[in-house]
DNA sequence: AGGTTGACCTGGACGC
DNA sequence: TGCGTCCAGGTCAACC
């Protein structure tokens, strides 16, 4: 379920909360279908390790980790100001981030949410949702939980993760462009293509098509330059305005605190099938394209 | 190779 | 109250 804008409200939720602390104890559920990597691989990367940051990539929410021993040490005297000083020439062939942040950095716990996916932060004296299928226990006495009725989120451990496409909010207009040119699909298929962009979603998709008057069942090669620049623009804009809201709740939306979002109050066609468009009072209609249900305006949208 | 479909899961809403 | 049906924000393997 989660898209972009609830991947980072709780990728944010939980950064502000188990930053810096170290994770005493890993434990996962006896269910195979969210663990992407072995479950004692996961447990035997993630205890002993700080968390350094957690922050989104995609529709996944990336957990950074220090960990400490040896590779700690090697780090550590890495970051001399040598390092600082070299840190302005750009590049470098792992391409890391910023000098002090990146340090330490030694592997990465992926979480992705799936669709009724939620990490929740809780004392360790809180009884456990039905469902929970992984336990940080944090040295503070907290938990970080994964919970997961429907199990399509996946847990993993790797170094480096970019995913599979590009990012909507920071991508250029000729990279946009670029990316739809030639593509026979509907629109709103190469909307959802995470090899393309990553982190939209089915709502969004819709969201940004109205905002742009898009249909979505247009050829994206037939889409105009002019169209596309309202599609990126539009998408930019509904991303962040949900961003800023908390994300959407439409059913099992909450944030790290288990608090929902407030955007769906701000949808314009989303769920709307039968409901007067905002701008010109034609009914919303529904159709569905590659399996997808999918909402729009046949008036505003062409 | 690019595009489309169904399968993977559980649970909530709705109709009878 | 209970049962059946339909629907769900995501991906991926398997087909055309």
């Amino acid at each position: 379920m989660p898209e972009l804008p609830e991947v980072e409200t709780v990728a944010n939720g939980v950064d502000a909360r188990v930053r810096g602390e170290r994770i005493a104890a890993a434990w996962f559920s006896d269910k195979p279908e969210p663990m992407k990597t072995n479950p004692a691989v996961m447990e035997q990367v993630l205890t002993g390790a700080v968390i350094t940051r957690v922050h989104r990539v995609g529709k996944t929410v990336v957990m950074d980790l220090e960990r400490r021993g040896t590779r700690g040490k090697e780090a550590k005297a890495k970051a001399g100001p040598t390092a600082r000083a070299k840190s302005k020439t750009k590049a470098g062939p792992s391409a890391s981030p910023q000098d002090d942040k990146s340090c330490g950095v030694s592997a990465q716990f992926l979480v992705h949410l799936g669709m009724t996916g939620r990490l929740l932060v809780n004392d360790g004296d809180v009884p456990r949702a039905k469902h929970t299928h992984a336990v940080l226990s944090l040295a503070s006495g907290r938990e970080l939980r994964f919970v997961d009725p429907r199990r399509f989120g996946r847990l993993s451990v790797q170094e480096g993760y970019e995913g599979p496409g590009r990012e909507p909010l920071t991508i250029g207009p000729e990279e946009f462009a670029a990316l739809f040119r030639g593509r026979r699909t509907p629109m709103k298929s190469a909307l959802l293509n995470q090899k393309l962009l990553h982190g939209v979603g089915n709502i969004y998709a819709d969201e940004a098509l109205f905002r742009a008057g898009v249909r979505p069942r247009r050829q994206a090669a037939r889409v105009t330059r002019a169209e596309l620049e309202r599609l990126r623009t539009g998408l930019v804009k509904v991303l962040r305005l949900a961003i800023a809201l908390g994300g959407s709740s439409v059913s099992d939306y909450v944030d790290a605190d288990g608090v929902r979002g407030f955007f769906q109050v701000e949808h314009r066609v989303y769920q709307r099938t039968g409901e007067a468009c905002r701008e010109c009072g034609e009914p919303i209609r529904r159709v569905v394209i590659a399996g997808r249900s999918s909402h729009y305006c046949g008036r505003c949208q062409t």
